[in-house]
DNA sequence: TTTATTCGTGCATATTCGTGCAATTTCATG
DNA sequence: CATGAAATTGCACGAATATGCACGAATAAA
């Protein structure tokens, strides 16, 4: 059995029976312990299982999940936010991207004047429940888990029929020549249909994802609007995305 | 049972029944009540729980009034939610409604094996980020605030294709005559349509629905497949519904 | 107060872990 | 093909962890 095939069995086993116990199933592959536990270490090493005594577990319970993340590096997100809220005006269509800084945003929305916020994240969702002028539309489809937004065939006919004014997208990586990009192909498609569609489309870039690159490419940089940035952030490092046409308001 | 996986299920009793006893749980696991204690002492030093002699509390900073009423309230959710998710099966599609008592029964819903839950509540979607196995399809539309959940004709298109088996229905009244209301027409219409698309439809009834009516009717008894009613409602109350044809599930 | 649990600590035992090491296989490079 | 480097695997052994038991202290109940 080929090392890189067994890592892989061993996530699969993980995934049906819930646990990992290293003894069983050094038993039953009729290998040592220590190949196991040798395996169960890289696995946990590389973030795709959690290491415990006597195996292991998935690594959902423990991962610092959705409401952790929304906790950290929300300094530099909440000013990004309120900035990013002077580009809403009254009676329009605004879409919501997922993600932590666009819940940053949608909790301080203008509650003095009335708009239409669409999104496909049930979590930006909830955090306007309690909002009292906006009018919400949840987009349907299937959820793609790890960053909690609707994806697929439901969700892209869903977003066809729509034309909003203004899209604040969410990406994990921005670079001025390689442009915007996000961590699944299929997160990517419909980030890219609904900039299409959109009038306008903004993004709110916190400083660590400039000059970076993920693996699924979302736009060019020519297809975007403007970035909402820190005024932490050095002038050189954003010239090339204003050389592109890209407005830039700082914060 | 591994260690780690132990601690897991203790906070997850925690959350399903309000408190632990060390000495009914160590019988129940079969293990000695030192190591459940062990347990309950580090978890407490994680500030996970609340130890108390015998046992462990809930962190709640509630007053004890108020947080033994909603204990109350919510044990009957709990118990109804606990013996509803038997009625779930691998591969299955759900449909889970709006509500708490359905919310309570997404946070346990089974980990061992896959099937589909589909929902029109961000809140319920939001639940289910952190299950393992479960295939999340949200249903899109307009934000009903009040309730949280999609209607209008976006959710009524995306509900026409689907056939779940199963769908755990919200209501907020129960008359064998009257049928099953709720309070909003537009939310009931949306639940009438679900009802008719889905091969069984079970409602999770919590004992102050019973005998009730609300002012938009959803559907008449004879299209509900079954209740799960809470064993503490005396047999008379039910025996309107039973004669509908209706099955029931006591918790 | 008395009595029965429950708790915490110390200790013994068994299991599991990590590291260093050697034997073997596989890979890369000339 | 040859040869050295890298990776894989199992074993040994000391360290860390988990568990149960005993016993005196603390707590709740009567």
């Amino acid at each position: 059995m080929l090392t890189t095939e067994r890592k892989a069995l061993l996530m699969d086993r993980l995934r049906r029976d819930g646990r990992i116990v290293a003894k069983a199933i050094a038993e039953e592959f009729m290998l040592s312990e220590d190949t196991i536990r040798r395996d169960l270490r890289e696995l946990a090493a590389e973030g795709l299982l959690n290491r415990v005594h006597g195996g292991a577990l998935p690594i959902s319970p423990d991962l610092p999940d959705f409401a952790t993340r929304t906790r950290i590096e929300s300094d530099e997100k909440q000013r990004l936010a309120s900035a990013a809220v002077t580009l809403v005006s009254p009676g329009q269509m605004l879409f919501l991207d997922g993600g932590t800084t666009n819940a940053a945003l949608a909790r301080i929305l203008p509650r003095h004047f009335a708009f239409t916020v669409v999104t496909h994240s049930p979590t930006i969702a909830a955090e306007l429940e309690q909002h009292p002028t906006a009018e919400v539309i949840l987009l349907g489809g299937r959820l793609y888990k790890h960053s909690m937004v609707a994806v697929g065939a439901m969700t892209a006919e869903a977003i066809g029929r729509l034309r909003p004014d203004l899209f604040f997208l969410g990406v994990t990586a921005a670079h001025p020549t390689e442009g915007f990009s996000t961590g699944d192909i299929e997160e990517a498609a419909i980030k890219r249909q609904i900039v299409q569609q959109a009038a306008s489309t903004w993004i709110l870039l916190t400083s660590n994802k400039l000059d970076a690159a993920s693996p699924a490419n979302v736009v060019a940089s020519d297809q975007i609007t403007g970035l909402v940035v820190s005024n932490t952030v050095e002038a050189s490092r954003l010239a090339g995305f204003e050389a592109k046409g890209i407005r830039l308001l700082r914060a």
